[in-house]
DNA sequence: GTGGGTGCAAAGTGTTTGCAAGTGT
DNA sequence: ACACTTGCAAACACTTTGCACCCAC
């Protein structure tokens, strides 16, 4: 469905780089490669992993180094859910204001938009006296009817 | 405001502790009287500095042992809010639901409730097939309003 | 008395960084 | 060539844990 989202979204990010003046490494685009070829949410552990198949000669430390970029650039989004690690979302240029659902009992996790939601951060937002930069509206929940239908996977990953 | 329910909120604790045969030190009851002595989220660090004060003999340790206890009795309650060390909350007892905006300027918290935003929330999950446990939205803004009034302090802490 | 609790310091975990060597432009 | 990048390993910040001693019950 995304696929050319996703090329668009590498594109995008090159351009990103270019107009800072950084460059474009072989460990670079295979970071950005992997990040922009899948859907999933992945934490800095997996990308690094991912992008080893693309390029064995990627490092952690290029990894860690180039998060901070994706973020920048607005095309990926870093996310707490908690744990001790930070997810990271690659849909976020598509889906700038979406929000998640976790079940905890399988780690699953469930994105959702919602135009009413948004509505109503502003206006409480407004009536406080701020201006909304970002907002993160994390649900944690049990997915009790996926369990009865087979979909929940206790195994987690 | 709060008296009354803050040592309501010890004796809780306490008794929390009896039901599970754990011992109620010198060191826990420091720490549980300075926990239930602020209104202020803290940190670990931050709980130990202070009770310290009343004890100098509890150790980091004993904080980051009584810390898991104190959210599992269900009356402080831990949260995340993309800094490297967690925020823990004394007040979540009598507002189980509250949320959180936070000024990315003077890094400071607000807390709000909202029965619409709940319902909105809960409605959302029901209609994905998720059982809510627990929800935590996190806003982060800008003062500019408070800044205008003085109200803003650049400086952090 | 005994089983849980404590302080200490060492170990863990995820992430960041100093440095010397490497490389895109 | 020059400045930006890299990998490595050491450093970091916060949190957890092994151990021998201690103390609430």
């Amino acid at each position: 469905m995304a696929d050319l989202e996703r090329s668009a979204a590498k594109e995008k990010f090159l351009n990103f780089l270019e107009q800072k003046n950084l460059r474009i490494t072989n460990q670079r685009r295979a970071i950005v490669e992997t990040v922009f070829s899948t859907d999933q949410h992945f934490t800095a552990e997996q990308l690094l992993e991912w992008s080893r198949k693309r390029d064995s000669s990627v490092s952690r430390a290029t990894v860690y180094r180039t998060l901070p970029l994706l973020t920048e650039s607005g095309l990926v989004h870093e996310m707490d859910f908690g744990k001790d690690y930070k997810i990271y979302d690659p849909n976020y240029a598509d889906h700038p204001n979406h929000n998640h659902i976790i079940c905890d009992d399988c780690d699953k996790i469930v994105e959702f938009e919602s135009e009413r939601l948004e509505t109503l951060e502003n206006e409480i937002s407004q009536n406080l006296g701020f201006t909304v930069k970002s907002q993160q509206l994390r649900i944690n929940a049990s997915c009790e009817d996926m369990k009865k239908l087979g979909a929940c996977n206790k195994k987690g990953h």
